[in-house]
DNA sequence: TGCTCACCTTT
DNA sequence: AAGGTGAGC
């Protein structure tokens, strides 16, 4: 049986990109709660499903690296797939098929023509699928500058980085996150996929299988299905939204969204049924290139009141839709075009798992600086944004907590 | 606008 | 109680 991909063994062909750890800490990306899809297989070693590949992702300190499995042919057991799988059979047959004309053509062609060609369209997916062309370690600097609280979680959670999704799968997977917590989510979405998701391989005691289409999703027996696989009130919205997008949009509304603006999209997603404000802007941010999205929950609204003294709606017992819009504008107006990113730092710090991280750099801490001086050097930082190859020069008076002037566009008050 | 409640399941 | 949504007042 097809093993997991260790890089120490040398028993694999592994491929690489040049990435330092402060630009990409894959633990805390793929463990943070944006995707649900990745599990640390082996130490350091991170296996999941991306673009319809089987991925284990590992790094060094100025490197990348990353095996990609082969399918697996799974045309003789289809029979008795056929049954768990139905709604998605279709046309996942399909797309099994191009990948065994992929996987044929490559062993006629010459090896190392096809595995060049291979290797290039894989690395842009990976620079895609993390947004590398982003530069973190300018976009920390500059918020740092102007964010002494930021600044400082930010010397600790280094990395820390939004993952660009597939629309589908990022927004079926945070329908379920409502009133859930992170370890069930991943259960979840797992069995999700296992029920209406094509098999893609298995490595050691584990199948892999790809996020369910819209149209296996759409399947009215669906919402039976994954109450039973303990989705709770969730399935119905599932079923609901998926029937919902084809019904009245098409296959590619989701992906369509990537080009329109941000509070146009996040609107959009607000008419799906289990879609409110927080699910929308975690699509938006995680899927949609809204990087100004930022997904206010209750976690959060505390940070905003601990870390940044929003007393705003501090007497109110929980988030309403007005509360919800004022802590983004605060934090947009803060952080600027990259707030979502920023917060998810913030949130990422917060996670209880994650906390062994500030211990470890505790040591490290009491050698740097003191705070009177990160204070100082705070207040003399310019501000200069560099983020996405085109330069937006925002120029703020040096001071910290000083709020970065950045323009995103109000939500018409009605 | 803002509040409350039900909705599933697990810690 | 929890990383929320939707419906009703």
């Amino acid at each position: 049986m097809a093993k997991h991909a260790v890089l120490s063994s040398g028993a694999k062909m592994w491929r690489s990109v040049a990435c330092a750890k402060s630009e990409l800490r894959l633990d805390l990306t793929l463990a943070c709660g944006q995707s649900f899809r990745w599990k640390e297989t082996a130490v350091g070693h991170w296996t999941g499903v991306m673009g319809g590949r089987v991925w284990t992702l590992t790094q060094t300190d100025d490197t990348l690296w990353y095996y990609i499995y082969k399918i697996q042919d799974t045309q003789k057991e289809e029979g008795d797939k056929k049954k768990r799988t139905d709604g998605c059979l279709q046309k996942g047959n399909k797309v099994k098929n191009a990948f065994k004309a992929d996987l044929k053509k490559e062993e006629e062609e010459p090896l190392a023509v096809t595995s060049v060609q291979n290797s290039e369209e894989e690395e842009k997916m990976l620079r895609d699928y993390f947004q590398l062309n982003v530069n973190l370690g300018d976009l920390y600097r500059d918020v740092g500058a102007t964010d002494c609280h930021f600044k400082r979680i930010a010397d600790i959670f280094s990395g820390v980085r939004m993952l660009r999704q597939d629309p589908t799968e990022c927004l079926f997977s945070i329908i379920c996150t409502s009133n859930n917590h992170i370890s069930r989510i991943q259960g979840m979405v797992e069995r999700l996929c296992q029920a209406l998701g094509m098999p893609l391989c298995q490595l050691d005691q584990t199948s892999y299988h790809d996020f369910p289409t819209l149209s296996a999703l759409a399947e009215s027996s669906v919402e039976a299905r994954l109450r039973d696989l303990g989705f709770g009130y969730r399935a119905r919205f599932l079923q609901q939204s998926a029937k919902q997008i084809l019904d009245t949009h098409g296959p590619q509304w989701l992906d369509s969204l990537r080009e329109v603006p941000y509070l146009e999209a996040r609107d959009a997603l607000r008419t799906l049924p289990g879609v409110g404000a927080k699910v929308a802007d975690c699509v938006c941010l995680m899927s949609l290139n809204k990087s100004e999205a930022v997904p206010i929950d209750t976690h959060v609204w505390q940070i905003a009141k601990r870390d940044y003294k929003y007393a705003a709606g501090s007497g109110q017992k929980s988030i309403t839709d007005r509360l919800y819009r004022d802590i983004g504008d605060f934090f947009r107006k803060q952080w600027g075009p990259y707030a979502g990113w920023v917060q998810s730092v913030l949130f990422c710090a917060d996670l209880k798992k994650f906390q062994s991280v500030k211990e470890r750099s505790h040591v490290k801490q009491a050698k740097e600086e003191d705070v009177e001086e990160r204070i100082a050097t705070c207040k003399k930082a310019k501000m200069k944004r560099e983020y996405n190859g085109t330069v937006k020069n925002l120029k703020t008076e040096p001071a910290c907590h000083k709020k970065a002037k950045v323009s995103v566009k109000r939500e018409k008050v009605v």
